[in-house]
DNA sequence: AACCAACTGAGTACGTTGTACGCAAGTGGA
DNA sequence: TCCACTTGCGTACAACGTACTCAGTTGGTT
């Protein structure tokens, strides 16, 4: 862990010299007490003098670790990076599949990661062990380095935008602070009226049979995940209808 | 159109009485500078000062119009809608397929869109359009509507997801500001360093082949396109091979 | 014709944000 | 001992979203 702090440092500051004063904190420990404060009160309430007072120090003291609010953020990210195990799988759709829903159960720890810009610009210790080992999941089944890329990067994809569609317009909808009631008042009414226009007959379905049970989220990215493997599937070489694995 | 202007009025604001003078600007004339200004000069740049300027008016008049910030935001996402044709297609498959190339084509035209937060809680008369739209394409086919939301969902999660990374990254990397020369001077020797460790012989691979002529981003879209949709068909009513069920 | 309620544009001001700058104090190699 | 170089951190500033306020404009009512 502190050899991985080595290299965090190589990003987000100069290595030091060994005169001066020993640093009071370190780049982990900045990244989890700003990661649990994400957690809590979520991305609004990251500010620098907040996390530094949550850290008992002063605000520009932050900027002795690092250079930005962004570098924070991209610490944060690897860091969350850290609690996903990486297990051996017996074939590539089962490694793929057990990935993105730690992907999803990542998102749903730390709703926060999905608002951040491009979270895998910035490669730290973290993510490159799992970009790693992401590789290593679609390694060895006949697929050249291109293949095995677009395949880790058809299933990302659909697991960011899936989990992000999925967290978005909740915390939008909590953010509005509305309670039920008062949006229905407010937006409900006017929206019975565009569908009683007749212009959106597939959307007044959508409303009217929204009212009984769903899937849960969670079945339904298991869905669309299911339908996105059989995609690639399809495509691979050596593909044989029977569920035969070729090695 | 400014019978969509009236609607968009519901949104934003509370109905406008007959009485004092006449509104000097249109939501639609605001969100349609801003969508100006962010697509030449970035998100970054939209500010209430600054559009307030660009439209010639002092800052506090926007809020006449809107009660935030975030309520242009949404203005301007449902603009972008418009822009989206909708013919008519022969099959789900090809209309699914072109939608999603519509997604990615708006968000290469505005590349701030994939910043926002929920781009799709906000509902304007666009964006009513358009999800009718979407739902037309696959009506027909023996869908019942959770499946036809699940079909969609499907695309726009891969196609959002894909888009997303695909302009972030390079976002970033302009914002950074460093010519590729100086990124490879200040991170690559550390890249080259920790592949040489030799942990990481796939990411190794990956580097050392990532120096040939790759596809190009409109490519590796289409691909992982063509197998969400393979994923799609093989699920679909009347094509039943096999059901390999991992969880 | 006169009135005034309801609107308009817009200036001023406030709280909060990220962070540049500078300084006193601490520390290890010479 | 010295001092180059670190550290934590207080002060300060520009820019942000927006609450408050007020003069000016308009059209329905009398």
């Amino acid at each position: 862990m502190s050899d991985e702090q080595a290299k965090l440092i190589i990003w987000a500051r100069p290595p030091r010299s060994s005169r001066g004063p020993k640093p009071a904190f370190t780049l982990e420990g900045i990244a989890r007490t700003a990661v649990a404060l994400c957690d809590s009160e979520g991305l609004d309430a990251l500010t620098m003098r907040r996390l530094a007072a949550e850290l008992g120090t002063g605000t520009m003291s932050l900027y002795r670790y690092v250079r930005s609010k962004d570098d924070i953020i991209d610490l944060m990210v690897d860091l969350t990076l850290e609690e996903i195990e990486r297990p051996e799988h017996p074939d590539w759709r089962t490694g793929l599949c057990w990935n993105a829903h730690q992907i999803r159960a990542r998102a749903l720890r730390h709703p926060w990661i999905v608002q951040v810009d491009a979270p895998y610009f910035f490669l730290g210790p973290n993510g490159i062990e799992f970009v790693e080992y992401l590789y290593r999941i679609v390694d060895g089944i006949g697929l050249g380095i291109d293949e095995m890329m677009r395949a880790i990067n058809l299933v990302a994809a659909y697991a960011e935008g899936a989990v992000r569609a999925e967290l978005a317009s909740g915390r939008r909808a909590a953010e509005a602070g509305v309670t039920e009631e008062e949006w229905i008042r407010a937006h409900g009414t006017h929206f019975r009226a565009l569908m009683d226009t007749g212009r959106y007959p597939l959307m007044r379905r959508v409303m009217l049979e929204a009212e009984q049970p769903h899937m849960t989220p969670e079945e339904n990215f298991e869905y669309g995940l299911q339908r996105v493997l059989d995609g690639i599937e399809t495509w691979l070489p050596g593909f044989r209808p029977p569920k035969t694995e070729t090695s």
